[in-house]
DNA sequence: GCTTGACCTGGAGCGCGCTCCAGGTTGGAG
DNA sequence: CTCCAACCTGGAGCGCGCTCCAGGTCAAGC
């Protein structure tokens, strides 16, 4: 059910052994167990952080907000509007980017329709 | 019509004018016209060209890529179908982000509606 | 002609998010 | 008990895309 070996948390979350590590030394993940000799244990709930950063790397937060983030769930249940707040503002910045991404994919398109129209045969 | 001070396209294009030496100095732009005191002079053409930089590099293009796309067009009309190849591929890429995009947009949606659903007040 | 702000160059530096490395430890299989 | 693959640490290095700087030149307005 839970306490998964480091290979086996990356192989899951997708993310590397070295990201891992990384996403601990810099505080995003906190706590992870260890065996008595030192060794990383994963637990289902670090997965589920792990997803979660997933998803707001994803979609372009940078570190230091997924940190405070973190840091502010840490802190206890009084933090949940200052936690919901950020991630209001972040859909807004997602959606943002995507109207942006949107609008530019359509000139992309546009340009490719000119190639196709020009005189010749359409390649492939 | 056409002619205009690095400011001016700076100002036109949305890119800093130290971007603009960059993209030159990398083979991006290429020709740039100068004064004969050496200042650049950009013409329309360049701004289209900017332009279209700008709609790439917001679709996540890498300036690898379209300094090869920019070489390509340099290297004349044979080159069309090559061109119109890279930009398709390109696309692709496009709605692989933008599918993941949404896709991570709507958990993102969950979790803000999970802090929604919590007991109390909804934050403002 | 002088001033002054915009511009020039080459090259160093930066912020981000990892990624890699050396040198050492752990722990499960045989 | 031995082996060896997986793991540990601290810290250096990297790739990208700019951004900044020093020290000098240009050109438009007075």
């Amino acid at each position: 059910m839970s306490g998964y070996a480091p290979s086996e948390a990356a192989r899951r979350s997708g993310f590397s052994l070295d990201t891992l590590r990384y996403y601990e030394k810099i505080g995003l993940l906190a706590d992870v167990e260890r065996t008595a000799g030192g060794q990383r244990v994963f637990t289902d709930d670090d997965l589920g952080w792990l997803e979660l950063f997933r998803c707001l790397r994803d979609t372009g937060m940078p570190i230091a907000q997924m940190r405070r983030y973190a840091q502010l769930a840490r802190d206890g249940d009084h933090t949940v509007d200052e936690r919901c707040a950020l991630l209001r503002t972040h859909a807004v910045r997602v959606e943002e980017q995507m109207g942006l991404l949107q609008r530019q994919y359509e000139h992309l398109r546009e340009k490719i329709r000119y190639y196709e129209r020009l005189p010749g045969p359409p390649p492939t």
